[in-house]
DNA sequence: AATGAATGAGCCTTCATTCAT
DNA sequence: TATGAATGAAGGCTCATTCAT
């Protein structure tokens, strides 16, 4: 029953970080799943606790049993949303190995697939930053910021290691994550590529920018 | 005369499409600047028309003697944007020539520095399309994808030309256009990196991107 | 067994009624000294069934398993605190015997006691009478009324025996009453004045009040 | 045209500390006699916004116009009525002279007619304290303190003028206060007894109280 | 007895907008 | 042009109460 071991206390274990479901809401409790529609697709100022209530199927005071405000859900969902690009990205890290340029690889692939997966967590989680109260935003922006730091060590190591020859690492590594996010906005998973196709089309941008040779 | 018809009422002409004033509001209407500041640091929905009307030292009232509505400031502002990337990087087009490399990296340059001195538009410009009603709405993507069509034309002449090498100019023109909106999001005026230093480092990545030589 | 009668269902024998216990609470189920805390506190209106309930230790149904309604907690409160006074001034009557000052000076004694050391009872009695439906607060009324009847009573006694000297017995009555009701609002069990010496002078100026000579 | 003098800007002299219109509400703007019948009948928490709007033939924003708040309201209410507690009695004292037995009389006169032609705000004034908000309270309790004063001042100055005979003059002023606070109670306009018989009697049982000869 | 979950109604407050002055 | 006054609608949130467990 390996069902219960996944809904199990504690943090997800992502050994599957390359599988998403198709639906970006899948994984979400009915409340989180409803507002991260809403936020995405109106914004957390023009989304009311109502507009939840309804997609959620509950009434108002069901949300509130819940969750104690419209603010906790926001932070809730972006919590959710970071912990699984981290988590996946760790364990795609993980699943290279040691070696710079497969690791370099992997969290590009990671990154990408999280975008093109999770597109509506990807553009809450970073048009709705604002909306975060101070203490949450300082809290989620140290997440985001130890994401981007993944991708800043991978750069460096693979140019330490001598497989990229980026003479600005940070700067490139803010590409490559430029990159990526872009993703999350034109990709349509009824489009003319598939997803593998993007991932390989993405690594070829990215070990580019990297100075990859060849 | 140009001076003249620079002022006069109708299209500016951005001949000095390199230069920008240091505050992006400095060359809008109070009321607008006003607006974009709010939107920018609150959201469309997250902002009232007395937060506008506070910023701009004018009455509520007031404030609907110029627009008939907060849409409709809205609008205005995401216009006046467009009108000016477009503007600019038709300019930098003009005055490269008929070189497609030339013309490559003047457009590149011209959305980089774009992206650095015009941040809040940048980020309400791709934020807040979905609070546009859907005839602004319809009118705004288009000029977007305008946008985004010099960037292909530019890819596409280049390896027409043999200067560019791309396979899938496309993608490559995407790629580009998400490293210059990413700039709006992590450039700070005062951080370690002059204007020309960003364009400069850019022009290098998006020529990797693009496959160009060297 | 006088005790064994005490415990039972039914009216009280108030026999010790100068004694009082410290705590006005102390002799009311959990729930209702809750109620009386809070109400006293913030209102009727201003408190909710999960303040009471959190204050008496109980989830919210908890509470509704003992009352059927808030209202009917107020009732129940209310009721309570008039069923003491009315129960420990006849009690104070009729160990006074039938001498008209006695009884007087009884009665005074009961009501400045009670208002001492039942000042949130008094408070909420008095200020929540608006809060009753009407049927609750028509029955409630009566009694107050019948409490009230109780002082004018024993002013007209003791001028009918020549005791008093009252032109206007029942303003007088009035004048003690309030008198006595102003005792729960400035009265402090930690104040420079014991209950007793609390009793004593208010004697003084009831008698004063009433026309007693000397 | 005295009228005019009365309705300048600044605190109002009240000369005719005397005179009342029958109408409580008479004097006061409408949003806040609305407030007062309102929170005289249900208390703070039992009245809406929504109530006091409809009482004042206004709409809800119509309130919010012209008052931030629900506590605004009360606050402004409860100042209205403390102001002119104080500024009738002062003036009171002030019309009775030095004589101390005078000033003793004017006093309990001011109060008790403050208090029969001010009931809802004698009443709103005691009960609805505990609904303000700690520094609007702190405020409120200072005014009341002072206005407590002014009779402990002309007890104490009666018995220094030999006048009075009190032995414990705070004592007596707190059961002066009692007495009148409970005129608020009882007192109907349209009762058996007149303003001026209800004065009349009071003062007898006043001077009682405070020990005055014969 | 106690609890978690739920809800219709209502609360205070603010919104975008209008209009007489 | 600018303002004070006003409003229908809606916002986030809490209420008293119920019910299955």
């Amino acid at each position: 029953m390996p069902g219960v071991v996944a809904e199990a206390a504690g943090p997800r274990a992502w050994e599957q970080w390359r599988e998403y479901a198709a639906d970006p809401t899948a994984d979400l409790p009915r409340i989180l799943g409803a507002a991260l529609t809403a936020f995405a697709e109106h914004g957390y100022h023009g989304t009311s606790i109502r507009d939840i209530a309804a997609a959620a199927g509950l009434s108002v005071p069901g949300v509130y049993h819940h969750h104690r405000s419209k603010q906790e859900i926001l932070r809730a969902l972006m919590d959710v949303a970071m912990d699984e690009l981290l988590g996946r990205s760790e364990a795609a890290l993980a699943s290279a190995g040691t070696d710079p340029a497969a690791r370099f690889d992997a969290l590009v692939e990671s990154f990408v697939r999280f975008h093109m997966s999770r597109r509506p967590q990807a553009f809450v989680g970073s048009s709705e930053i604002r909306s975060l109260e101070p203490d949450n935003r300082a809290a989620y922006v140290a997440r985001r910021d130890a994401a981007q730091r993944l991708v800043e060590d991978a750069v460096r190591d693979g140019v330490a290691a001598g497989v990229l020859a980026a003479e600005h690492p940070d700067e490139v590594a803010r590409a490559i994550s430029s990159l990526c996010v872009g993703v999350a906005s034109w990709y349509r998973p009824d489009g003319p590529l598939t997803p593998d196709q993007v991932v390989e089309r993405h690594l070829v941008l990215a070990r580019r920018i990297a100075g990859a040779p060849g």
